[in-house]
RNA sequence: UGGGGGAUCGUCUAAUGGCAGGACGGGUGACUCUGACUCAUCUAGUCUAGGUUCGAAUCCUAGUCCCCCAGCCA
């Protein structure tokens, strides 16, 4: 694992601290277990972190283990995302791959056992009478009509379950606890069903599955997990886990430790609502680069490492909160700030015309690659008398605190030289189409040898010596802090995506692959789309370089 | 109106009877061949009311507000 350890501690690790000083464990073992039913989102990312987290810092193990009892959600696909999207994280379950699937023939063992114990029956209950039985949050439910079958009744009707004879929804086998209890988990809850459909890796070989609260437990104990560290919507269940345990396993048994799931600002981590993204289309899929999928964000050019950081960041508590998306984002660009080349983009060009500079020359300017990692060396950069430079570079009539070019002003050209705005060329409507300049031939490489200074560096690129791009531009797929209160369209930013089809880019950039990020300087942070060619170039926006100036604007 | 949880700067999170601290965000400066980065500095909090104590975010009592649970989903 290339993870450091700088983990913060949290109440999960004062409880492991604790069960290791008391001597009730010598080694940990953890668990992530996902249900194969849809993508690996950034609230996954901090349940891995945490329990893959602690099984490196605790010199423990973590397991990977597929949470498949549901075959009618459960798919192939997903699995595999699922894997890749871990290891793409930087963890790695190493030999401990486990499918819930595989204890299927030890689960029906324990079930027969419970049913010999008289701890569970067949009920023949349809589900609405069961639900009619089992009483209101005020009111306690009542005892179903076989809920005193004899043990070997049981025992012949639950092999006949297994064997097939009866159809879906007519029988299903039940513990058998307290219909009375304060807590509606424990009466009599639902243990097995029949569902007369091939499961993903069993195939037909089952009709019968057992449910999340029988598997789960058991599958915990089964792999001698110490610690089954779960969401806040598990603490009702906790009692059921604890219950199943106790009546067919020995100890000592797993411990289960909620706490609160991920919320993130302007984001939406229902794994159904995600799904009817990619159905309605309104997303192009789980890899959307809108996405909080973690194959979402390696598409929008988040790495590992901020990822991994920022769940670090964020703490593990049992409090319900909402995360700022900002700090996502602070985590990512002290990331990207280490580690991408600079380059130079200009999105929206607004073509340069330097009048004293010689037509066709074309000179290699020397640029740094990463002024924060010295090993990145330098590059060549090619400069002519035509140029591009950023539309919003350049105003007729600049505010006070504008500093960038303007009607007789002198701005530098990162790397390169000096220029002065000497006219501007407006089209029959009045836009701006063109600047004329000028430029100092002493102030090559960007300082002047008599000490002046200019207020601006502009970023550019030669016209003819650059590439031509396509730069998809991201905001917040939902424009409320919180989309998952109200209608999904109601809460959609319709500016969420905006494509910018005539960038031009670096000639550096020619052979860029998919994945490979980059600065702009001044503006952003960028990263080579899957759908980018040889010949046309596209660049996703990973994030946007803090910016004051746009405050300053905005006042 | 049952049961299970939770409440600390705007946000996230520490402090486990002994200086309420850190991070994000926001403000102001400095620096700057990226209005980036970096640095400095400021901002701002213990849900309420009582009580115990030399001392309470922490313990006690009574409230308030928020979340979860009535799938043959997980």
């Amino acid at each position: 694992m290339d993870t450091n350890s700088n983990t913060p501690s949290n109440f999960i690790r004062n409880i492991i601290d604790e069960d290791l000083a008391s001597g009730k464990h010598q080694a940990i073992v953890t668990r992530f277990p996902p249900e194969p039913n849809g993508y690996l989102h950034i609230g996954h990312a901090k349940s891995i972190c945490l329990n893959f987290g602690i099984a490196r810092d605790y010199k423990g193990t973590c397991h990977l283990r597929f949470d498949d009892t549901n075959p009618e959600k459960e798919e192939t696909e997903y699995i595999e995302s699922i894997m890749r999207d871990v290891h793409w994280l930087g963890f790695d379950w190493d030999q401990h791959l486990y499918y819930a699937s595989d204890y299927f023939e030890q689960l029906y063992n324990f079930a027969v056992e419970l049913i010999k114990q008289g701890k569970a029956y067949v009920c023949e209950l349809s589900a609405e009478e069961i639900r009619q039985y089992r009483g209101t949050l005020t009111e306690p439910g009542k005892d179903s009509p076989y809920r005193n079958r004899s043990v070997e009744e049981n025992l012949d009707l639950f092999e006949r379950m297994k064997q097939g004879e009866f159809e879906e929804g007519s029988h299903v086998l039940r513990a058998k606890i307290d219909m009375a209890a304060a807590n509606i988990v424990m009466r009599d809850p639902t243990l097995y069903r029949i569902r007369k459909v091939d499961h993903h890796r069993t195939g037909d070989a089952w009709c019968i599955y057992p449910m999340y609260d029988f598997t789960h437990c058991l599958s915990d104990a089964i792999e001698s997990i110490t610690h089954s560290i779960c969401t806040l919507e598990f603490e009702n269940n906790r009692a059921l886990y604890e219950w199943i345990l106790e009546q067919v396993f020995p100890e000592p048994h797993p411990r289960q430790i909620e706490f609160a799931r991920l919320n993130l600002s302007y984001t939406m981590m229902s794994k159904r609502k995600l799904l009817e993204l990619v159905n309605e289309g309104i997303v192009s899929g789980w890899d959307d680069p809108r996405m909080p999928t973690l194959s979402g964000l390696r598409r929008r050019g988040y790495t590992p490492a901020a990822i991994r950081d920022f769940c670090d960041r964020i703490g593990v508590s049992k409090a319900n909160s909402m995360v700022d998306y900002a700090f996502l984002e602070h985590c990512l660009r002290e990331d990207l700030n280490q580690t991408s080349p600079r380059t130079m983009g200009v999105l929206r060009p607004l073509k340069v015309v330097i009048e004293n500079y010689p037509e066709g020359q074309v000179e290699y300017l020397e640029g740094v690659n990463n002024p924060q990692d010295p090993d990145a060396g330098t590059r060549q950069i090619p400069f002519a008398r035509e140029i591009y430079i950023e539309e919003e570079d350049f105003m007729m009539d600049p505010p006070k605190k504008f500093f960038r070019l303007a009607p007789g002003r002198e701005v530098r050209l990162r790397f390169a030289y000096f220029i002065t705005c000497t006219d501007v060329i407006k089209d029959e409507e009045g836009n701006i189409v063109e600047i004329r300049a000028t430029y100092d031939p002493e102030t090559k490489g960007g300082s002047a040898p008599d000490g002046r200074k200019v207020k601006a560096t502009l970023h550019w690129v030669a016209a003819e010596h650059s590439l031509p791009a396509e730069v998809r531009i991201y905001d917040h797929l939902f424009k409320v802090e919180n989309p998952s209160v109200g209608e999904l369209e109601d809460n959609l930013n319709p500016n969420s995506l905006e494509i910018l089809t005539g960038a031009r880019v670096e000639l550096n950039l020619k052979n860029a692959k998919p994945e490979d990020k980059f600065q702009f300087e001044r503006q952003g942070y960028f990263c080579v789309d899957q759908d980018s060619t040889p010949e046309k170039l596209v660049f996703n926006q990973t994030v946007p370089l803090r910016d004051t100036w746009s405050k300053v604007k905005i006042k």
